[in-house]
DNA sequence: ATGGTCCGGGG
DNA sequence: GTGTACGGACCAT
């Protein structure tokens, strides 16, 4: 029978582990396979372990392996042992009498998959007898006899089941699961269940809510449901941190058994590590849809709200948190609103999922990479490296050393410290708006520099002769002709696999299939270009700091030369880093541009060494860099014949948490104009335009609103922030109306007297009351800050943008400062003088301001000096 | 620059 | 479970 793995666990049967393998087939129905007879063991090297552990029930077997840094095959000791949770003890035994041991640190399900050749998510022959047991919650089981891997693209069909809790805390903010019950808990099926898509179970009855009496009998249902329904995976928003955390300890608290895995033995249980947690289930996965979107998707916020709407345009319901208690306890109709809530979280929770495809890489990588699609979601990269190169290492005799220990750790960093890790060359740009810019890029450079020069653990060796290449920065390594690389080799599949899988991308028309290409692609490059990290991590089993400067020293050399022969044929480099060099083209129309380029991407190529190769990646039509790394672009990329248009930004967000609408749409908008338009003056008639706007309050004041979360009460706050003020003055003025502790409190910052915090207020009372938010404030903190920096690249000062009419006291000052010293040429000193600048001091009262406390001048009626961070007033600001 | 702390998401 | 460990923004010396 085919099946696809979705998991694999291990039970100790009369002292032997019996290997459980989870996963679905063909025809959706979950199956079980279980393997006997397959023992844990472990390498060590050194000629007493047998003697060390005489005592123990083990088997020795001495074998040749080859292990890192010695070029012949070594005698170690093959130890096999019944029970894999000992491994531990006997590991540390031999280690605490100087023996080294390898792969004594591999999870037993891991090396079992890696022996058999399966990977999580991949598709397995199994064969053998049909058996009954009570064990697990699964009908179909197979004892395996015969088992193998089999290449099969699609997937199977997964249940899922999301859910969702609402509890209720009598003391205000978040809920503490040792005290406060669950009253509700929101169910969605992705497949029909008992007639239905959804349920509601509730401690409070209700129209459309299934009642119980108590949350035990509720909380027993619930896990009634899942087993019932059987899901494949589990999902919720923030259900790693929250709902899976809180649920298992109120399951606790009620004394039921959180029986919901497949296993029927195994308990679903939560470790947690500081205020984060780890679930762990047996037979069935946890995809956490906040988990995956906050590393797959780039937005300001991540609460559901924000996310539902910017990635589904679908809208939460509308409930304060601070509500949720009110609403428990209050009418039906109220109580009904609380019920569409709670069930409208779970619909989003599995629409994100589905809707956005939340899975398709992450199962790619798995199948990859070999590691369950579990730990793919919940662990690193080194974890999928790991996994990936202890099977390539063993196909070819090699051993793989154990995690790095204590005294290795502060090894590595010592010598860190001495030879530290250096990175990529980085072309200092060349300042302005340029246009017909070329990027030219290194097709995977890293990845090929590792190939072509054999850079690898297992070619790294510290005996210099004829077969020896040296690296340029001194480490040496085997010659290709001599012994290949393991990470060469696997860098390569992995290059080729992902070339064939994108020519099979354009023969399919299956949209389906093309998506699971597509994943698979994807993955396949982010596996390659994942190595280098890996080698140059200080806690990777393989790492070796001569290895990770050796590539990047070929690396900045690379980069180096190319830049070189290029200036050579008589072109400018505009901007570089690491992997890219940026040329001025002489040409205009795009096509022109990419044939001049190609030529000199020929030259280049004929050059080159292996498999380095330098790529015509994509034209600037428009290029504006700031600094080293940070630039925006309009950029035109091929698409087959045609070229695709679109807009690049590095290093430069348009959005942050504490900037207000106005200030990331000034900036879209500028971008825009500088980059489409090419139009300098019109980006500055812009800015101008905007700010005008703002000073007669033409700007809608939700725009201008910045929202952040009070966490605890406002008393417990030690300094003082703007949006804590507005709450007690609003717990003055209507105390019904004051937020509760989790809220998230919009506030815009008005005209007036004082301290900036002091002036915040609630955007929709400015609105009724007429009220006119401070032009100023937002000039000077939410407009200039970013937009500056955009401008001075371009050789524009302030004083050129707040010029134009309007006397604001500050900023006139600032302008004339400037215009004096653009008389003198000195606009740097400028620059830098207005950067050292930290504040300003009062020349009456002698009070210091961080911000320009609006109008100009000092509360007490006195005008401004600018303060250096040294203290010292420098220039005094005209009147 | 470097180091420590706080907070996110959830209710 | 052959456990193993967040990450970025922000402040303070």
């Amino acid at each position: 029978m085919l099946i696809q793995i979705l998991d694999v666990d291990y039970v100790m049967v009369d002292d032997k582990p019996v290997i459980r393998i989870f996963g679905k087939n063909g025809a959706g129905e979950a199956v079980c396979g279980f393997y006997e007879g397959f023992l844990p063991y472990f390498y060590v090297a050194g000629e007493n372990a047998e003697e060390v552990l005489k005592d123990e029930d083990l088997n020795f077997e001495k074998v040749k392996r080859n292990i890192i840094l010695k070029h012949v095959p070594q005698d170690v000791f093959k130890i096999t042992l019944k029970d894999p949770s000992k491994t531990p003890e006997i590991r540390d035994r031999l280690r605490s009498k100087g023996l080294k041991p390898y792969e004594a640190d591999i999870l037993f399900k891991y090396r079992f998959m890696s022996d058999m050749g399966i990977n999580g998510m991949n598709w397995i022959d199994i064969t053998g007898p049909g058996i009954q047991t009570e064990s697990v919650s699964i009908n179909k089981i197979i004892q395996i006899k015969k088992m193998k891997a089999v290449e099969k693209t699609g997937n199977a069909d997964l249940k899922t089941l999301a859910f969702d809790l609402e509890c209720v805390s009598n003391r205000g903010g978040i809920p503490e699961a040792k005290r406060d019950p669950i009253v509700m808990i929101s169910i969605l099926f992705s497949h029909d269940y008992k007639g239905t898509d959804r349920m509601l179970l509730s401690t409070r009855s209700g129209k459309g809510v299934t009642y119980f009496e108590t949350e035990k009998a509720m909380l027993e249902t619930f896990i009634k449901i899942v087993n019932d329904f059987d899901a494949d995976i589990l999902t919720g928003y923030n259900c790693n941190n929250f709902d899976f955390p809180y649920t298992l300890e109120r399951m606790r608290q009620n004394g039921i058994r959180a029986i919901f895995g497949r296993c029927k033995q195994k308990t679903v249980f939560a470790k947690s590590i500081g205020n984060r947690h780890k679930v762990y289930m047996t037979g069935r996965m946890i995809v956490d849809s906040y988990t995956i979107v906050k590393k797959d998707f780039s937005l300001v916020r991540y609460d559901l709200g924000t996310v539902a709407k910017n990635l589904l345009n679908e809208e939460k319901i509308d409930v304060k948190h601070s509500e949720i208690e009110t609403l428990w306890r209050g009418n039906d109709i109220e109580f009904e609103r609380l019920a569409k809530y709670a069930m409208r979280d779970s619909v989003l929770a599995i629409n994100l999922l589905r809707k956005l495809d939340l899975t398709s890489k992450y199962i790619a990588l798995s199948k990859i990479s070999g590691t369950l699609l579990q730990d793919t979601l919940d662990g690193g990269e080194t974890l999928r490296i790991e996994n990936y190169l202890l099977r390539e290492f063993n196909k070819k005799k090699y051993i793989f050393p154990c995690k790095p220990e204590p005294e290795e750790m502060g090894r590595r960093m010592r010598e860190r410290e001495e030879n530290f890790l250096k990175g990529g060359y980085v072309i200092e740009p060349k300042k302005g708006l340029h246009s017909n810019v070329v990027v030219l890029d290194f097709k995977s450079m890293y990845p090929s520099i590792i190939n072509t020069f054999n850079i690898c653990p297992t070619t790294l060796t510290r005996e210099n002769g004829d077969d020896v290449i040296k690296s340029l920065s001194g480490a040496m390594f085997c010659k290709k002709s001599v012994k290949k690389g393991i990470v060469p080799d696997v860098l390569e599949n992995l290059m080729k696999s992902r070339q064939a899988v994108k020519m099979q991308m354009k023969k399919e028309t299956d949209k389906e299939i093309i998506r699971v290409l597509d994943a698979q692609q994807w993955a396949l490059k982010i596996m390659a270009n994942a190595f280098y990290g890996y080698l140059g991590y200080l806690r990777a089993k393989a790492y070796y700091i001569d290895i990770a400067n050796s590539v990047t020293s070929y690396g900045r050399n690379l980069i180096q030369n190319t830049s070189k022969s290029i200036k050579k044929m008589g072109y400018e480099i505009i901007y570089g880093d690491t992997d890219s060099v940026m040329v001025q083209s002489k040409k205009i129309e795009l096509d022109d541009i990419e044939k001049e380029m190609v030529k000199i991407v020929d030259i280049i190529n004929k050059d080159l060494e292996g498999i380095l190769e330098l790529e015509f990646e994509k034209i600037f039509k428009r290029f504006l860099p700031f600094t080293k790394k940070r630039y925006v672009a309009l950029c035109f990329e091929r698409d087959g014949d045609k070229w695709k248009e679109k807009m690049e930004m590095k290093g430069v967000e348009t959005v942050r948490r504490d900037w207000c609408e106005l200030t990331s749409e000034t900036m879209k908008r500028i971008v825009e104009i500088l980059l489409k338009e090419n139009d300098v003056k019109g980006a500055v008639n812009h800015f101008k335009n905007v700010i005008g706007k703002l000073m007669k309050g033409e700007i809608a004041v939700q725009k201008l609103a910045v929202t952040k979360s009070m966490s605890k009460s406002p008393e417990r706050y030690v300094g003082m922030q703007p949006h804590i003020e507005l709450v007690k003055k609003i717990r003055k003025r209507s105390p019904e109306e004051t937020p509760g502790i989790g809220d998230r409190i919009p506030y815009v910052i008005v005209k007036g007297l004082g301290l900036l915090s002091k002036r915040a207020e609630d955007p929709m009372y400015v609105i009724e009351h007429g009220i006119q938010v401070d032009s100023s404030y937002y000039i000077e903190n939410q407009l200039l800050p970013p937009l500056e920096r955009i401008f001075t690249s371009l050789g524009i000062f302030k004083s050129e943008l707040m010029g134009n009419g309007k006397q604001m006291g500050i900023m006139d000052a600032i302008k004339n400062h400037v215009k004096a010293a653009k008389e003198t040429e000195k606009e740097k000193e400028i620059i830098i003088s207005s950067k050292e600048m930290n504040g300003f001091v009062c020349s009456k009262c002698n009070d210091f301001h961080r911000r320009v406390p609006l109008v100009g001048v000092c509360e007490c009626g006195g005008e401004f000096l600018f303060s250096s961070p040294k203290g010292t007033a420098t220039t005094i600001v005209a009147g």
